[in-house]
DNA sequence: AGAAATCGGTAGCTGAGGATACAGATTGAG
DNA sequence: CTCAATCTGTATCCTCAGCTACCGATTTCT
């Protein structure tokens, strides 16, 4: 068996394990026979269309889901931090091709293990089964509410309309001021809109007094003005 | 117990019951205690934001799956037939609120019952309950599918691209003739798009010997000038 | 330290598509 | 049968945001 025990604090935080205890989380991995992979920055972890590698769990590092459309248009999913799952729903869906690519954003290390562990007979007999069963239900919920959340921004047609709906969210998390994840080139690419476009925009909302930025940090001063 | 012997074929189909046998599906579902509601043509079924009712199979008519924006924009997610299933992923993620408003299309009739039924001690004790658990995962599983499909098309920026998407996903499905299941102002919003734009574009591409169609009949003439 | 790459703001131009309005066709209600 | 409502295509107008280009600032690499 693999030498987990370094990254066992990372694996609890993990959405398959919540609420195991520290002998039933050995137990289950040890089940799922699971394979760590490095990748050094920049590199394409598992690419949009191709079959799934399996289920993987980011170990440490930080990697990028995003998907590029037939023209080139490319915009992103989401972020994975360490003790985040990806693969997950390709896994458990009929169809085994990835939605979407992830990227290594900086020198990372993923877990995989095959989805066919997650029911194998082995595994069932663990004794944590039964609450690994209801996080893994937990956890494709959980996507799929995420997904909802990026529909919610990309229906929105004008450019000050998604702004603000995604600075409202990311408000409500963590109070008015804030440092958002992603630069200005992905801040865009997450809105699926261009770069200058949105830069504009953002210069406006700060001349209006909506907002004051400097760099990643957001202040948000008129909240009220910012809720269409 | 509710007399549901008439929806029984119906409820085979649903994901949920998949592969399981008609002793088993009886027992289930009285463990469930559903409610049947009926739904007039355009009511509301549920309210996007407000706390779900619980989850929900369709049993007759048609339901529609939407989202409005702060500022009144409106675009359709999906639509429901007789045996597919609603407000699982709400009900099942941590947040408790409806993601989407679901409206009968149709005069429809809907099988309600409580999420926590799912995992009552009535009916984890049923014999399919394990086939059952499963079946879950996999619906959670294609709902993300679902709405991963959703985002391929919201992402792609030209009307052209996304009508060409869409068309070729149901021309995969059922050949290069087909039937769709939207009228015009329903798939501008499916496409989150103006509907006169979109008609302009569709005359284009009739003009262009790419596609003819008449109604919602639509022939796809040279599928390989639609792949971008 | 110096060169190269990345990043963010700004400007000008342009065009795709949104909005509105209207007309003919079809459907539905009374 | 008639009137109303719905649906679809089309034309006009015009705005918003995409694109390209450029510049200064910052970071990274060697």
């Amino acid at each position: 068996m693999l030498d987990l025990l370094q990254y066992r604090e990372t694996l609890q935080k993990n959405t398959f394990f919540k609420g195991i205890s520290r002998e039933e989380l050995a137990e289950i991995i040890s089940c799922l026979e699971p394979q760590v992979t490095c990748y050094l920055k920049n590199k394409v972890v598992l690419q949009a269309g191709d079959p799934l590698p399996g289920i993987g769990i980011v170990l440490t590092g930080k990697l990028v889901i995003s998907k590029v459309t037939a023209s080139g248009d490319r915009t992103i999913i989401g972020q994975l931090y360490p003790s985040d799952t990806f693969g997950e729903v390709a896994a458990l869906s009929e169809s085994k091709q990835a939605p979407a690519t992830v990227t290594a954003e900086i020198a990372s290390e993923v877990l995989f293990f095959a989805p066919r562990k997650l029911t194998s007979s082995d595994t069932i007999q663990c004794s944590g089964y039964s609450k690994f069963v209801s996080n893994t239900i937990k956890l494709m919920a959980n996507k799929a509410f995420v997904l909802n959340k990026k529909i919610d921004y990309l229906i929105i047609k004008s450019m000050r309309g998604k702004i603000c709906a995604y600075l409202l969210d990311v408000a409500k998390k963590n109070g008015n001021t804030f440092t958002i994840p992603f630069n200005r080139n992905a801040l865009a690419d997450y809105l699926n809109v261009s770069r200058p476009s949105m830069s504009r925009e953002l210069s406006k909302m700060q001349e209006e007094g909506l907002i004051r930025y400097q760099g990643n940090e957001i202040e948000l001063l008129q909240i009220d003005k910012m809720e269409w």
